[in-house]
DNA sequence: CACAGTTACCTGCTCGAACAAGTAAATATC
DNA sequence: GATATTTACTTGTTCGAGCAGGTAACTGTG
């Protein structure tokens, strides 16, 4: 029944499994299929995922430090790294020493890059117009609410908790 | 400011990156946090994200080939080869060739996994109750639909597209 | 100025995700 | 029954994610 693969870049398989709470359970499966979209999207255009979210903030903001970039996007300093490295070897940023922080390099864009950026936002309004195909208006900002307010739950979670140590 | 890391499994700081469509950035967060909860939630039970799927699978249907699995999960097959190994090293499950199959082995839950089931559903409900904390049953029903109704865009996007060799 | 403490970055490691390729066994076809 | 194809699984590789160090540079304090 399965058509079979029906070549790279073209073969999202139906999900299956299902268990655990519902909602956290449909979060999983629809962030699956979505990461994979965006992955196929992303990989057409020569990037791996993740990349084009350091590159959108380099484009917008300008030559970064990685520490701010480890910032914005709330990421983890050893794979900001990497990814830069890698953003670095395939020619879309340039790293320069800061002239006020010997330890900081400044990240920056490359003329070459900004072919890409309309690449990325191309594909991100593609990914967008699939996960929200056939929704009204009012249906999408509903649908962002929702998000936003299971996104804040688990926001809200990661700071209350407070079996915090005392601060102050 | 930040209290710096108050040790291990309590620290999961505010996302902060926003860009690209909407939804799509709202469900890429929110698939962060939940993964990242998720992720704690089972280290403490001494899983890696992933298993938990696998064994719950195991526990739920028994003896299964990791093809089965691998159907079950729609995950991939080599990426299913190593969790087994991991999960057969660290004495969760068990490899048995198959007796109808040379090529296959079944893989069965181990008795002392049996311990873990419970943990695990306990991490799930906590994780689920988490999410959807604050939210009334129609409300939970709702955010359920609406993830659901954005799942099956995407997975009527890998089916519809069509550029399909004809299914006759 | 010397010291401790912090910050910026890098490397090593484990593990999941995905793709490519390969082996062995089962099955289909001639 | 020999050959081709499919199936089950393994290994190799790249890359993101996260944790645990480790080094150099900055900063605050005495």
């Amino acid at each position: 029944m399965t058509p079979s693969t029906p070549g790279p870049g073209a073969s999202v398989p139906v999900p299956a499994a299902a268990a655990g709470g519902p909602i956290s359970h449909a979060i999983f499966r629809l962030a699956r299929l979505h990461r994979m979209y965006a992955g196929q999207l992303l990989r057409r255009i020569g990037l791996h995922p993740g990349q084009e979210l350091v590159m959108m903030h380099l484009w917008e903001l300008g030559a970064q430090r990685q520490t701010d970039l480890v910032r914005l996007m709330d990421s983890d300093a050893a794979t900001m790294t990497r990814t830069v490295q890698r953003l670095e070897q395939a020619g879309f940023v340039r790293r320069r020493p800061s002239p006020t922080d010997k330890r900081a390099s400044l990240i920056e864009p490359t003329a070459a890059s900004h072919a890409l950026r309309r690449e990325v936002e191309q594909s991100w309004s593609q990914l967008e117009d699939l996960v929200a195909a056939g929704l009204t208006a009012e249906e999408r900002t509903a649908a962002l609410e929702t998000l936003e307010r299971l996104e804040q739950n688990l926001v809200a979670a990661s700071t209350e908790p407070a079996n915090a140590e005392g601060e102050e």
